[in-house]
DNA sequence: GCACATCCGTACCGATCGGTACCGAAGGGG
DNA sequence: CCCCTTCGGTACCGATCGGTACGGATGTGC
């Protein structure tokens, strides 16, 4: 059975083409596509430019067999929580498996698929953390409006002011990076009006 | 009371400052702070390159009074959320806000808080293009998983399953924007779990 | 009307971007 | 042993990036 492996004319190749791509995707993901420049992505593969384009064809192609190589490994999740006995156990795999995945020690935080295209360089990280920053203040405030509703009454005792306040500001970031991809404003109430069925009662 | 408007010496300015900077949000917002290039702001702005400088600072200054704009502008909906009489009121008036402001007719798509450092310039639009594509692959995926479950009658029948595929996927990209905005595996466990209590019963 | 300060825009800077021409090296087939 | 094919890396390409030097224009204060 040697056709599985019919030796190819030619040099071989120095490296090993599938662990450069996992050194690939981890670029990818924690610069995005953009924000990943070509000495980024040879000095993390150990290869030389021309390498990269002999092996993979352009950087938009590397990035498409990354993003595919996510897919059936780190992300693999997916399709293994469809396969739960119920839509409950669905969306309960299907989210604790994105949180799992987001929050791998030693891995890039988030998801390839979501910051691929959104995630940026190291030229404006001053940026993206200024951005970080908004958000948390906004998450701040919130969780400050939402602990004098404890002691108003208004919320129950056993409420988490601080867990309700990212729990919206996760919804509204959510929304945005669907309205983003072309979600409609119609899907879009939708998906927040079931978000805000599950807010505790008084 | 000429003092609040004291003419300053040299040669006055021949634009608007605000209007520029309203034109370089919407570029900042649409494009994300590193995809907008100096000849798209300038373009936008109707202002020369120096032009810029003089007024702004920096890409980055400008980048950062135009995000303070914003927040007193398109994104004021959120200070007046957190004065809303009840905590549910504050968080409908949040998500709705969002949801409007993500969706508004003739105005970029998203969020210029999530996507500034994260939207993409024009160059890589395909691959931005794929990762749209590749949450919709998802999205469609835990749609007929959902149509399953409800001929099965694991779901009522009046649920629908588009809607459920659409709030899993929200919930999921804003998980991945939390984590790569530095949230713990603790605290987005209790995020979804708090999203998952909102599933239907069967 | 003259000095001064600021704005205007053209035309340029070095750095970096993605991508490639080129040539020596390393293998198999005749 | 020679040819052919592919891989290796150096050294380069044009384009674009963010940022600025500079000289002319336009206003106020003396």
């Amino acid at each position: 059975m040697t056709s599985s492996t019919p030796v190819p004319p030619g040099r071989p190749r120095a490296f090993d083409i599938d662990e450069a791509l996992d050194r690939a995707v981890l670029v990818f993901w924690s610069k995005g596509f953009e924000g990943a420049s070509l000495d980024d992505l040879t000095a993390a593969m150990g290869i030389s430019r021309p390498s990269l384009y002999r092996a993979f064809g352009s950087k938009e192609d590397l990035f498409h067999k990354a993003l595919e190589r996510y897919t059936e490994g780190l992300a693999s999740y997916f399709a293994r929580a469809l396969a739960a006995p119920t839509s409950g156990s669905v969306a309960a795999a299907v989210l604790h498996g994105t949180v799992e995945a987001a929050t791998m020690p030693g891995l890039p935080a988030g998801c390839l698929g979501v910051l691929g295209a959104l995630a940026t360089g190291d030229e404006s990280r001053q940026v993206r953390d200024a951005l970080i920053a908004w958000r948390e203040e906004g998450t701040a405030h919130l969780t400050r409006r939402f602990q004098q509703a404890v002691d108003a009454g208004d919320l129950p005792p056993s409420s988490d002011p601080h867990l309700l306040a990212l729990y919206l500001r996760t919804i509204a970031n959510g929304i945005a990076v669907q309205a983003a991809s072309g979600s409609s404003r119609a899907e879009l109430v939708q998906v927040a009006n079931l978000a805000l069925s599950s807010w505790p009662k008084r």
